[in-house]
DNA sequence: GTGAAGTAGG
DNA sequence: CCTACTTCAC
């Protein structure tokens, strides 16, 4: 099972882009972010035709989560408050993250807060946000061990994870309360699929449209996949596809696609 | 010798389109109506490349003339002040007026202002402007009687220049006091070069962009050249290139393009 | 640099 | 409907 995840900056500029790129890849489940849309504006047919279900969280002009699927999805929500009860509604104001069970598999498709600045009004709704989604997780995993969480995250957990350019310290997506209230989230059992099979440097998910910074290769590993322990035993492959942040027009995102391995029918139930 | 007039809507976002026209209409003068840029960011190359000199005056975001010729063009100028010397200078604020002779014949390229609605400030912005292009005209008139005035003069003088749909009267374009302006203008020694060869309504140069109005051919002919008498007597043919409009991002205005027969040179200097 | 929104102008 | 500008977010 291929499960891939791609911010895609708008998915009605990007239709096109996401249409061929699916075309190329069938990816089982695609995780979509920054769709830009509200779910009455979300285009469906393109997708529907390639013969994906949809399942989609969007608001106008920000934010925006989406899954696509070959099969359809049990156990569909959005957002934090169908299952971290005890929290304010208006944590689902931003639509930010939506999630669904495919054979055993429970897919946390998220959309993390990028912060702005260190120490900004956005940067401590980022924190309190991380600390909502350690809450969100804690939750599903007392009910599922099989978690696949994927997403923009905002954050490179290490220095190799950005390019050599920036300074890490106190950089947005690089501080270290990010880094830490990421560590926690991940201190619940997951480990990062890309890791099992490259342990390099180098290696991006994200690039800033300004500066020129994809063609001088200036990126950073923001988008992430992050299993529990037996699907991580189960990956096969994870990799980052980057021809789709060279087209024109390009998401600032590229996709990152991890492959699991199928699970013998025997061992489906455990 | 072909000159063309057009109404581009923003020379950056047509600049293919122009290119394109011009390579299949190798006219001898283009004459460009809001071109919507500043004269630093007018784009030179393309045009130079077909083998054109250029002259513009534009200004940010509205308005804004040009002239393209395959010729140098003698005695350009810019506005209604070099001409009508005892008018205010902010008549010349708004960029509308470009001048210019080639082969003893002066082009005046015009985009006469829209006027908005009957009776608003734009409006009556509008009639003062055509008065002072009537004095304008005049003093052009007093040095040279070879004259082909071109643009969008945004009023079309008979109910036969407009669709049947549209309630002509008081109507922008079509009201009493702005056909009436464009009269006066036109009396001291003009005449319509379309309409020497076709008398018939149901031709039209511009149609909105809104309710679908080319595909209904619901327009207006308010794209002209008007010619004085010698030149008017030199005219060959008169023709609304309507293709250019039915492109995919298509300005809302279409070429006109008159052709002139070249003077015997004997006849050059009466 | 790129997207979306709002506003003005047509 | 279409363009351009501005502001905002990333």
């Amino acid at each position: 099972m291929k499960i891939a995840t791609w911010n895609i900056n708008s998915i009605r500029t990007r239709l096109v882009h996401i249409v061929n790129w699916l075309t190329e890849n069938p990816v089982d489940v695609l995780c979509l972010q920054e769709t830009k849309v509200t779910d009455a504006q979300f285009p469906q047919a393109p997708f529907e035709s390639l013969g994906y279900y949809l399942y989609f969280s969007g608001q106008k002009s920000y934010n925006g989560v989406a899954l696509l699927s070959r099969q359809r999805l049990e156990d569909v929500s959005c957002g934090f408050t169908p299952i971290v009860t005890n929290i304010q509604p208006d944590w689902d104001e931003q639509k930010r993250v939506i999630t669904g069970v495919i054979d055993g598999v429970r897919i946390v498709n998220l959309y993390v807060p990028n912060g702005s600045s260190v120490g900004s009004e956005k940067y401590k709704y980022k924190l309190d946000w991380l600390k909502i989604l350690h809450e969100y997780l804690r939750s599903l995993l007392a009910v599922s061990s099989h978690i696949c969480m994927c997403g923009d995250f905002n954050i490179a957990l290490e220095s190799k994870d950005i390019h050599d350019n920036v300074t890490t310290e106190n950089h947005i997506m690089a501080s270290e309360p990010e880094r830490q209230a990421l560590q926690d989230i991940l201190a619940l059992g997951f480990a990062d699929a890309f890791r099992k099979f490259n342990t390099e440097g180098g290696h991006f998910s994200w690039w800033d449209y300004r500066a020129a910074s994809f063609r001088r290769n200036l990126g950073w590993r923001i988008d992430h996949q992050y299993l529990t322990q037996e699907l991580y035993e189960r990956a096969i492959s994870c990799i980052i596809d980057v021809t789709p942040r060279s087209l024109t027009q390009p998401s600032d995102h590229t996709p990152v696609i991890v492959e699991l391995s199928t699970t013998p029918s025997c061992l489906r139930l455990s």
